[in-house]
DNA sequence: TTCCCTATCCTTAGCCT
DNA sequence: TAGGCTAAGGATAGGGA
C-alpha cells in the first residue's frame, strides 16, 4: 500500500534507489515539461547519474546549451543575482517548517485551553477523555515537524562545509 | 477551493500565469533537490523566463557547466542515445493517457453489464437508477481521458512541426 | 502583489507479478 | 528488472486578506 518517505537521506537499498530514481525523474521532467506550457517559457534540465553512461538531458542538448549560454552573456552580478543555491534553498525550507512548527503550536494550546475549559465545564468523563486524546495527536505531530527541522538542519551543516 | 486544471495550454490570465510560475518553479526545484539526495547523483536546472532578467539556475551555474562538459566529452552517439526529447514525453504520455482510456472501458462495460443484471433481477426502480448513474459517471471519466489524448496529440503535431 | 489556507488533484512508496 | 496497482502523502488552483 502507500506511502512512508524520507527525503533527506540516500536510499540505502540500491535497487529500491534505482527504481526511485527511474519514477522521480519521470515526474520531474513531466513538471518542467508542464511549466514550459503553463507559463510559456523555456528550461532544461541535466541528470548525470550512474544509470547511463551519459547525462539525461532535458529536452535537448542543444536547448542546455542556448540556456546556458544566454546566461553566460549576462555581466556577472546578475548572473549570481538570480543563483539559485542549494543551501538557499534548504533555508527557506527550514523557515516553512518552523513556521508550520508555530502554527501546530498555537493550535496544540488552543486544544489545551479546552481540553482544561472542558476538564472544569464538564463532569462527563468521555468527553474530557477525547480532548485530551486530540491534544495528544497534536503533540506527536508537533514531534515530527522537530524532527523535520532536525534533519533539514544537519544536511545545512554538510553543505556549509563544502 | 481544490483544483480544476489544463496542463496542456498557455495560462492566459498574466498574473495567474506568474504566481503558477512561481508556486511550480518552487516545487520542481525542490523535486530535483530530493532526487540529488535520495539517489545520490547530481543534477541541475535552468529556466529562462520573462520574470528575471537572467535564467535561474539550480543548484549553481558551476554545477551546469560541469555537468555540460562531461556530456560534451562523450562521443555522438552516446550523447544522442540518452537524450530525452520534448517529442519522446509527448508521445509516452499519451501511450500513457491510452492505456488508461482502456483501463476505464473495461471498467465501464462491466458496470453496464452490472446494470442490466441489476435490471433483470431486481425490479426496486432505486437501485437500477443507482447502478446506471455510476456507469454515467465512468463515461464522464472517459470524456475526460479522450479529451486529454486530443490535446496531446495536437501538442504532438506542434512539436513534430517545428 | 504576496502570503496563507485547504479542497482537490497528482505523485509515488511499497507490493505483487 | 520493469510494469501495474493502490493508498498515503505531497503539490497546487483558486480564493480570501
Amino acid at each position: 500500500m502507500g506511502r512512508r518517505k524520507v527525503t533527506h537521506q540516500l536510499i540505502s537499498d540500491k535497487s529500491t534507489r534505482r527504481v526511485t530514481f527511474r519514477k522521480r525523474k519521470e515526474g520531474i521532467l513531466k513538471k518542467i515539461n508542464e511549466l514550459t506550457i503553463l507559463c510559456g517559457l523555456r528550461a532544461c534540465a541535466i541528470i548525470y547519474s550512474d544509470y547511463k553512461e551519459g547525462p539525461e538531458v532535458w529536452p535537448n542538448r542543444r536547448e542546455v546549451r542556448v540556456l546556458l549560454n544566454r546566461f553566460s552573456a549576462l555581466p556577472k552580478e546578475k548572473q549570481t543575482k538570480y543563483m539559485m543555491d542549494q543551501k538557499d534553498l534548504m533555508t527557506r525550507m527550514i523557515q516553512d517548517a518552523k513556521k508550520k512548527l508555530e502554527k501546530e503550536k498555537m493550535h496544540s494550546r488552543a486544544m489545551e485551553l479546552g481540553t482544561i475549559a472542558a476538564f472544569n465545564d464538564l463532569h462527563d468523563a468521555d468527553h474530557s477523555e477525547d480532548l485530551i486524546k486530540a491534544a495528544d495527536v497534536v503533540e506527536k505531530r508537533i514531534n515530527v515537524i522537530r524532527e523535520r527541522i532536525k534533519a533539514l538542519e544537519s544536511r545545512v551543516a554538510l553543505v556549509k562545509r563544502d
